[in-house]
DNA sequence: GGCGAAATCTGACGGGTCGTCACATCGTAG
DNA sequence: CTACGATGTGACGACCCGTCAGATTTCGCC
């Protein structure tokens, strides 16, 4: 295979402390520059939900946004880092949420609460972004590295979290010891991600969102404590 | 967005009943195109195995195996449709697999060695076909219905076996009947599929197959069967 | 052994997308 | 109102894709 051009995919998009970004170029954007930069945002934000990710091409954003191919060019180097902008967005305010899920309480009938928030916010986290989860997604599992950091970024927080819950239900003995809890964590993670990526697939199947909710729960709850959960009032 | 060519994306491989594929202009090949053909497909298959899916094109396969980009088209309408033929075959020979230990007893203590069979036997699957499988887990996340179809079935013929084995535990009374038997078992074949692929990712991070594959097999274990393991040997 | 016809292979081309660059236009400070 | 920096664009070269007419190889048959 002749070399592919690299291409700007190794570089991050450039973006001063404040977050005001500069051109291609290297010049600081005025207002009228910045007001452009961010209808393009908005523009592939709205072309992701209603177009396949591979389909997305440049010129449909410009024109989108009635401006020119090259103008784009002008405040990204390619789509991709105007995509990772604004995953780098979205991660942000849903990473917190979901972190902040695992620190409830795990014991008892306050634990299976727990475990259900937990399975329906990522679920819904997935529902409320699916344009740009979709393409993190699809692009980390190829080697975009900036989109992998952000998915990384996205799922470890919540997985070292996780592995800190079940480290102290081991240390209280309610939990084996045999497991790593790093690695079950990460199971417990990878369970979420992948079922909140399918649910379309599954409801096709004839598998109802309320169930996969309800035995993500479940599979929480009992691998994280060790115990079967106390029985529910439903 | 101007439409985009369909291409062949919604055309089978033109395939007889003996597996005996046609050419392009319908033509049966003989001894020279099939085994022209054949030196197409493994050439794909190397290929996949050192380059990116995305970085794939037509001229490198064809020059790898000494051709000219127009002899590939003879045999393929592209290049989705010679690596289908590929998948197809593995997901044939790996389906079987999984299926079969699926179906080995679940009670006791010979449960927890059929629990680490399969998590053992879906990662080394994996690691056995990662190029072919890292290509159906990316493709069926966009559109290309072959690949979805293929990987539905991978998956889908597992599930089923694995929610078979739930609904007898239910009935047995030894898992509670509150878990919808499908959605339990897609639960955790999700699991499956998503630690197989990213294998990669967690030693990365320091987490080591064998740590997942012990904790794999415990979540499956407790969920299918709704006990706790019993203490194991090592 | 030679000869057509069928099978197979290929060079070259039209069509399309991508990213760049020189230049046009805008708008604002003086 | 003018000049200059900031912003926007038409058009171009490079690249890849899939096709097609024609060249080359193989094979059955005399």
């Amino acid at each position: 295979m002749t070399e592919r051009a690299v291409s700007a995919e190794e570089f991050d998009d450039p973006v001063d402390s404040e977050g005001a970004p500069r051109a291609s170029d290297g010049r600081v954007p005025g207002r009228r520059g910045r007001a452009t930069r961010q209808r393009l945002l908005e523009c592939t934000r709205e072309m992701l939900a209603s177009h396949s990710y591979r389909d997305l091409r440049v010129v449909d954003i410009a024109r989108q946004a009635g401006t020119s191919p090259a103008t784009f060019y002008q405040y990204f180097p390619d789509v991709n880092t105007a995509i990772v902008a604004l995953a780098e967005e979205m991660a942000e305010q849903g990473n917190d949420l979901v972190v902040q899920l695992v620190g409830r309480s795990w014991s008892g009938a306050t634990g299976v609460q727990t475990a259900e928030a937990i399975a329906r916010g990522y679920v819904q986290l997935w529902e409320q972004n699916w344009p740009l989860m979709r393409v993190l997604d699809l692009t980390s599992a190829e080697g975009e590295h900036r989109f992998r950091a952000i998915r990384v970024r996205l799922l470890n927080q919540f997985t070292e979290a996780l592995a800190e819950v079940i480290r102290g239900e081991q240390e209280a003995g309610r939990q084996t010891a045999e497991l790593d809890p790093m690695a079950t964590a990460g199971v417990l993670v990878s369970m979420l991600a992948h079922v909140a990526s399918h649910l379309y697939g599954f409801e096709h199947y004839g598998i109802r969102t309320a169930d996969l909710e309800r035995s993500m729960a479940h599979v929480l709850y009992t691998t994280v404590t060790g115990q079967k959960p106390p029985k529910s009032k439903d």
